[in-house]
DNA sequence: CTGATATATACGTATACACATATATATTAT
DNA sequence: ATAATATATATGTGTATACGTATATATCAG
C-alpha cells in the first residue's frame, strides 16, 4: 500500500483547519461572500484579536483569501468545495446524533 | 445570526477526529471493508498500541465501528459519507496544490 | 486453569493550540 | 507629521493530544 505521507500529513492539516468551533462559524459566515475583519467580529460577537488569528489560520491553510480595501481587509472562501465539505460534515453530524436518538430510545425501552 | 455553539463544537470534534494523518490513512485503508486491528496494523506497519488507541478515537466520534468476532476485533467505516467528506478534502488539497503551482510558475517568469 | 493471541489502556513526556491582554503595523484624513 | 481606524502579532498560561513503553484485559485452545 502506498499511502504517501506528505499528502496525508497535508490533508490533516487542512482538516485541522476545521477543527475549532469559532472557524466553522467564520466560514459559514463567509458563504454569502466577503466580510470584512470587523464586520465579521461584530457579526459573531467575537473579540477582534480572536477573529485575526483565525482568519490568518484560514489564510495561511489556503480556505480563506484576503483583499485590501483602504484599511479594511475583506476575507472570502477561496474555494467552494470547502462549503460541500462543511455541508457534509453537518450531514454526518446528523445521521451520528439520529442514531444516537434511535439508540437512546431503545434503552429507555 | 443563530449560530448553535453545541453543533459546531460537534463539528469541529468530527473534523479533529479527521485531523491525524494516521487516522486518514487508517479510514482509506477501511473503504474496502471492515479489517482487525493487527491487519491493519501491519498493512499500515505501525505499532499495535498506536492503531488501538487511534481506532478508539475514530470509535469514540463514531467515525468508525466495531465486532468482534473470537479475540479478532474489526472495524468499519460507519457511514459512507465519511469517504466522500475525505474525498472532498483531497480535492480541495489538490486544487491549493495546483494554485501553488501556478502561483510558483509565474513567480519564476 | 494455563498459555497463547489479540486488543486496550495507563503513565510520563514533548508538543501544539487557543485564549486574554497588550502592543505593533498599515492606511487614510486633516 | 499626527491622529484615527482597521488589522495583525507577541507573550504568558492553561489545556489537549500523540507518542513509546509497559501492562492490563479478553477470548480461545488444550
Amino acid at each position: 500500500m502506498d499511502y504517501d505521507p506528505e499528502i496525508y500529513k497535508l490533508k490533516a492539516e487542512l482538516c485541522k483547519t476545521f477543527s475549532e468551533p469559532k472557524r466553522l462559524i467564520m466560514i459559514d459566515a463567509l458563504r454569502d461572500g466577503e466580510r470584512a475583519v470587523g464586520a465579521l467580529a461584530r457579526m459573531l460577537e467575537l473579540d477582534q484579536a480572536v477573529v485575526s488569528r483565525h482568519l490568518g489560520i484560514l489564510r495561511d491553510r489556503g480556505v480563506v483569501k484576503a483583499r485590501r480595501d483602504g484599511t479594511s481587509i475583506y476575507y472570502s472562501l477561496s474555494d467552494p468545495k470547502i462549503c460541500e465539505a462543511c455541508d457534509l460534515v453537518h450531514e454526518i453530524l446528523l445521521t451520528q446524533i439520529k442514531k444516537n436518538g434511535e439508540l437512546a430510545e431503545k434503552l429507555v425501552i
